[in-house]
DNA sequence: AAAAAAATATGACGTGCGTCATGTTTTGAG
DNA sequence: CTCAAAACATGACGCACGTCATATTTTTTT
């Protein structure tokens, strides 16, 4: 269960071509002076499938952002159960709230899905920027304003809704928000095991698999954890909101 | 079921005592000089039970602050099933994310639980103080990251925890967040029916019924909704990480 | 204080989904 | 290519919890 927190790699950013960060809107709004700053601080970091990179309780020490590749943030009981509360994608941030404060700890687990690139920068450089910069502070809050938005959209659903409902959202939200065309349909980026889906909407690896079968039956979904591809977007819509 | 939006009052608050609002932990942190400014676009808004401050689906206007009172955030299937995402307690702010930006709309209603007294600021205004002020978006990413660690823990709960346990750590955390000391125990400030804590905690209103005539019975509390007492915090805490 | 409306209480019954068990297929490492 | 480990699949069984029905108590309104 353990394994030797492992980064494979950190590198300086200073040196980069500085368009290769254009797709993160954080860092797009900021002056080109103040970029080039907050590029100083900033340091890149590579984890695989089996690293971990941050535990549950670990003191807070960066701020993060995801450069390539789908982290999972997951929480989990001392019985081993496991609920994953948020696939980071591309541009997203996290730890961004001050809760990281002082002497703060971590509220779940981070966990690459996969190879995964990760700029980070340290708390104090963190909040100088966000002093120095109100839009940037403005930028976290909308940011974390929608991470709440959805949070709460999260719990309304495994308030209310059935385990068939539940899995039918996830996969029309993965669907509309990460997917990719594809000649069968919608394509999903990343690899995605039934026990993942069954983390992410609060049930159980068994029951996911038997309900993807009859989505599979019924033609709304094809393949499997390496390459699963939604085939009927808006039957799933409905079953989500039936 | 569609009340008419009847506000009570609307009064003015640059001619307020200014320790009044010292409890708030926003205005708090403001230079008295921009503290000033900030009390000439608050306005105080009165509710009484059955008003609503907004529905879900409402264009998003302004930012607000609990002055007085509790307020319940809602969310409702077109079944008419409901499910309580927060109680919002004095000090705290709504809508305050940017999501609150352009035409943006409310992810949810906005209900006193009794009489209420509301602050609020019109979106313009809002975020000139955000960018005059980045002391005052740290705050608001603070606050922000709190909530969100909130609706986290509520989503881990929901997915992973039976009724009993979802209940429990609903009352371990108002008698702590919000709770005032009692000779019997920790007497709990807001009306709450087992109806309320059903939509807190995902489950029916029967249901609720029977766990706490079980939790009476085991003297973990006692009193019904215009008195609710916690006997028993240790207990409760047991229960709800058992 | 009386009447109306909520809230609390309790039973009967059905079912969605968890649990355990066992087998097949797919994936990835060497 | 081979083999072990994951992932997928399917059945049997039980229980937690939803649903519906009906009664009593508490709270609110007039």
């Amino acid at each position: 269960m353990s394994k030797r927190p492992n980064k494979s790699s950190s590198n300086r950013l200073s040196s980069s071509p500085p368009d290769e960060l254009n797709h993160i809107p954080l860092l797009k709004i900021l002056s080109s002076a103040d970029r080039r700053r907050v590029l100083q601080d900033l340091t890149e970091q590579r984890y695989t499938k089996r690293d971990v990179i941050f535990r549950e309780g670990d003191p807070t020490e960066y701020f993060h952002i995801v450069k390539e590749g789908t982290v999972k943030c997951v929480k989990s009981t001392p019985e081993g159960k496991e609920c994953t509360l948020k696939m980071l994608m591309p541009g997203d941030l996290f730890c961004c709230d001050a809760a990281t404060f002082e002497g703060a700890c971590h509220p779940g687990t981070a966990q690459p899905m996969g190879d995964v690139s990760i700029l980070r920068m340290n708390k104090k450089s963190y909040f100088e920027m966000l002093r120095r910069n109100p839009e940037a502070a403005i930028e976290v809050i909308k940011h974390l304003g929608n991470r709440l938005k959805e949070a709460q959209e999260k719990a309304k659903v495994l308030a209310l809704d059935r385990a068939d409902q539940r899995l039918a959202s996830l996969l029309v939200d993965l669907a509309t928000k990460n997917g990719v065309k594809d000649p069968q349909g919608i394509k999903l980026p990343m690899r995605l095991t039934r026990q993942d889906m069954a983390n992410m909407v609060g049930t159980t690896t068994e029951t996911t698999i038997r309900i993807m079968s009859r989505f599979k039956r019924d033609r709304l979904v094809s393949g499997t954890a390496t390459r699963l591809i939604i085939r009927d977007l808006a039957a799933l819509k409905a079953l989500a909101s039936a």
